[in-house]
DNA sequence: TAGCGGTTTAGTACATTGTACGATATTCTT
DNA sequence: AAGAATATCGTACAATGTACTAAACCGCTA
């Protein structure tokens, strides 16, 4: 039996839930949300709409899935490093993907029940900052205030209609036009005199509110 | 002309954008955002389906227009008032709109075009920052970062599978048995050491991370 | 080699959605 | 009363999620 030859030279990969997955997370990120479709996601794996269907049970198995294939890509922190150095990484990381990702944001609202990568990263965290000796209360309070402050500089981020880091000033010039009414001086303010600015990026911002919070924390452990 | 009497007890309102949204608000309230659709939102306001075309282009028009409501519904911060007590004001302000109307949440993340109310409450907010002598780059740094705890926090609210206060532990229990593996141990120890304790509500957890940040904010002002 | 049971993939069909297009009804002006 | 402007609706179509059913494929025994 010499060879087998294949027809086609890649011969379509075998699915599975896993390529599934992978493809609905390629996909959204390319096209966005709203265009992840059973059909859409069929089509760009080369298969038929119904072949998926024997890997997830439904739709929102799919958005639960790809919702915690962006946590699974995030490092864990460890309880053995500093606790402030790992919350920052920690939180950069959390950040980093969630704009990799920009849809997974809002799909945290309405996703309930978390998967195994969400579960896994809580509990690391939350490890981390109990052997840091933060207490029981305090860890709550910390990681309810880093979380919300993480998620939502990436729900701003994501609301943010650009994306590259100088096409600001091309995208708000209209908007600032709006302004020119004079009924928003302080906006304009804001925009003319630090937005637009040249190498202005929103995610600068991060670092400064991400280390108030954690000396503020560092502080209230006396 | 002694009277002309209506056929129903309580004629149909006349239709207009204002009530096409103000009803849109109502039943995404009631039935959650993925009921709001053109025939449901007709049908709740007694009329058919393309009569709401009249007054709004297209549904993307209703979901801006709704979450623009929701903004109108926050009374703005005053740049006469001390401005850590108005901050403090308007977080609790935002907070409890977004509570209200937890929808609102998941879609600041796709609709891009902020409407008037959104940007009245801006422009207050950086006016009371700037009246309270914060530098123009400050003003843009305490900004993002009130903004983004107060989005973040309200996210985690609506992700909360429960909304009441005493339910927490009813629908925790089951969650709890998914840890009584071992397998997230920290996670158990919060759940039942904090979460769980009767009276706990997520709710409160809001005011320790804003004091904290407010504080952060005072030190940096000098 | 033939046949068979489980696994995997597809085809067809239907209800639900947003909304384009055009017709109708209502009100106002002259 | 007639016509114009405003407001409402009926029908129809394409896209979506997915239930139901059938077909193809696989490794195996006989």
């Amino acid at each position: 039996m010499p060879d087998t030859a294949q027809p086609l030279p890649q011969r379509r990969l075998p699915l599975s839930r896993e390529r599934v997955l992978g493809c609905a997370v390629d996909l959204a990120d390319e096209s966005g949300i709203a265009a992840l479709t059973i059909r859409s996601l069929a089509r760009s794996m080369g298969t038929k709409p119904m072949s998926l269907y024997y890997y997830v049970a439904n739709k929102d198995e799919i958005l639960d899935g790809i919702v915690d294939m962006v946590f699974g890509e995030i490092d864990l922190p460890s309880p053995a490093g500093d606790w402030r150095e790992e919350m920052h990484r920690r939180a950069h990381a959390v950040r980093s993907a969630l704009k990799r990702h920009p849809w997974a944001v809002g799909l945290l609202e309405s996703r309930s029940s978390p998967g195994e990568a969400n579960l896994r990263h809580h509990e690391a965290t939350l490890g981390t900052l109990r052997a840091a000796g933060f207490s029981v209360h305090m860890t709550a309070h910390a990681y309810a205030l880093l979380d919300s402050y993480i998620y939502g500089f990436a729900l701003q981020e994501a609301a943010l209609p650009f994306d590259g880091r100088d096409t600001a000033s091309e995208i708000t010039a209209p908007i600032v036009e709006r302004f020119s009414t004079g009924q928003y001086p302080h906006m304009m303010e804001i925009a003319t005199e630090h937005v637009l600015k040249p190498g202005y990026d929103f995610g600068d911002e991060f670092d400064f509110g991400l280390n108030l919070i954690l000396d503020g924390l560092s502080r209230s452990m006396g």
